[in-house]
DNA sequence: ATATAAATGCAACATTATTGTATTTAGAAA
DNA sequence: TTTCTAAATACAATAATGTTGCATTTATAT
């Protein structure tokens, strides 16, 4: 389910959005990408605790202006972070897919699968962009609660 | 489209729940009531300066809590709060509705009568709650948009 | 090799969330 | 009505998070 990539793709991938290839940035990329759940900041704090709060900061934003991450709230309003799957641009994002929100390991999973279904707003409300938000138990955690764990 | 209730339904409200008939909770519920939009905590701070900054957090907290109101993130993660138009219950919300944020004004909106369309998510998953989020222009900002401010 | 713009790390500050507690108050009981 | 008590408020203090400025370091173009 995560996404392989190498390290030569990651430095590719930074080249493309006119992106210093730095050691942070690349290991940022290589745990998101390596993760099928969006990472919160303090989740990646404390993987790599040697890069300063700050810098994890910047890099984040900018990722999320070049359309290489996307942001999303959790149930209790923190910021995750995941992967854009699909042709977002620079300042033109394109994740209109649904956050699953797991209420037991409270991981964010995006299910860029599953298209979302035409809606019909009430007159005057002109939408430009839907985001499909469930919470529940994830794969992993319906399984623990009924049968044998994974 | 507000909600009209007299004060004497909010003191009914708070007893109900076995809240305390107070003036800056009377002040809130009939604030929040007297809008169509969610109302964030700063929004709150502004009208009712002379209510101390925790009191206005623990009293969102408590309805929240009791079923009276449900919190909303919007685009930028701030909190916003709105009534409970359904059956909420102590602890137990039923409010899967679509959540309309105006890219303009920030207004988020709670369109109740939209029903949510049925959705089959990947095999696994165990859904137990949803809301849509959309964004884009509500009625007043598409209006002034095009022909006449309203 | 050198120059330079970009990125990092650190300090500082801003904002918001949260907890503790003394004082006040609503509502029950006398 | 007065008295009592648990609940609510206000204020202070701390924690957590978001943001900016700037000196130092580093990637990369020349
Ligand atoms: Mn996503
Ligand atoms: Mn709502
Ligand atoms: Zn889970
Ligand atoms: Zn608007």
């Amino acid at each position: 389910m995560a996404q392989v990539k190498s390290n030569y793709q990651f430095e590719d991938m930074l080249q493309k959005h006119n992106l210093k290839k730095t050691a942070p940035r690349l290991r940022v990329l290589s745990m998101m990408y390596s993760k099928n759940t969006a990472t919160s900041q303090p989740d990646l704090e404390s993987v790599m605790n040697d890069i300063d709060r700050v810098t994890l900061y910047r890099i984040l934003n900018v990722f999320e202006e070049k359309g290489i991450i996307h942001k999303v709230f959790d149930l209790n309003g923190t910021a995750n972070y995941a992967v854009c799957h699909s042709d977002c641009q620079e300042n033109h994002h394109h994740d209109e897919h649904l956050h699953f929100n797991c209420t037991a390991c409270k991981n964010v999973y995006c299910l860029n699968e599953l298209n979302i279904p035409k809606l019909t707003l009430p007159a005057g409300f002109e939408p430009q962009a839907f985001t499909i938000y469930a919470s529940g138990l994830c794969p992993k955690c319906s399984k623990k609660g009924t049968a044998k764990v994974n």
